[in-house]
DNA sequence: TAAATTTACATGTACATACATACATTTGCT
DNA sequence: AGCAAATGTATGTATGTACATGTAAATTTA
């Protein structure tokens, strides 16, 4: 669907403008996307990217500052999310020995299940991002990066 | 920054999956720097979106459905949102005549007022943005155009 | 015209975000 | 060592999202 029909509207300042509207609208497009696929696994895209950050560890623990650092939205929430998690028993909760303020997370048996048969999901949907190509993406990305380049 | 430092990861499958996740950072990175203005104005995102929506049909009124029908994230949320600009005194609120079920919404001169001043902080924020040109908006337009064609 | 369906909105719940604050622990400084 | 500052986490509140459900009014259908 194209911009000016998602928003009913064609009055764009600019391209510049416009451009910035569509990355939000982008954006919510991708996650109601998703969250398809997530709601058929019972969990949220947040506890998902949470379980798909601690699995890049595992076994290895993180704990909630590390976990947070790489969210692609920075939470102040990820001890919630975890919480919600815990009670899924698809991560497990510890308090460090050599820190007592940190606590350590790993993912569980239980929770890797989950994580890859989503991400088996996830992968089938975005194959229907057919049109658009590597070659689209790399200056996708490229646009992306100089966009976020601001003068400081 | 780079999508690599903000996630603290390197590990992409391709780049269409790389830029699924900075379409999601990038969007998330925009809505956190136009916050700081909203935040100025004592205003949410979504609340000055249902001005900007209602200003742009001052003085008629505009029904819930209208108003949900033109947001970025369509929102099952537009009532209560309404009831936060109701109790600023930004917005008024009636029932329809002609359509009993139907609440229709005007934005007042006060609503107009904080409106206008928010916006040209936001054209201010988004001058910020300099590197990137009008060409590259246009591209970054097409492109995500091209992005949410999806094969049914 | 009466009944069934649809429409427009409101509301309840679970989850998430932003921000402020609280609290314990660790670190740095003198 | 002792105290101040920084750090890591948790939590409270207001706001927002997604989804299910409720309710009244309008429209369609029989």
């Amino acid at each position: 669907m194209k911009l000016e029909d998602a928003l009913k509207t064609t009055k764009f300042k600019d391209a510049k403008h416009k451009a910035t509207l569509n990355i939000l609208y982008t954006s919510y497009w991708l996650k109601s996307s998703i969250s398809t696929v997530m709601k058929d696994n019972s969990i949220t895209m947040e506890q998902y990217n949470v379980l798909r950050i601690l699995k890049g560890k595992h076994p290895e623990r993180m704990c909630v500052k590390d976990i947070g650092s790489r969210m692609i939205e920075r939470s102040s929430n990820v001890p919630r999310i975890i919480d919600r998690l815990v009670v899924k028993k698809l991560v497990d909760r510890t308090i460090s020995k050599e820190d007592k303020r940190e606590t350590l997370i790993m993912i569980t048996a239980k929770g890797i299940d989950l994580l890859e048969k989503t991400t088996k999901q996830v992968d089938e949907h975005e194959k229907r991002l057919s049109a658009f190509t590597e070659e689209d993406a790399q200056m996708l990305n490229d646009l992306l990066e100089k966009l976020r380049q601001i003068a400081e």
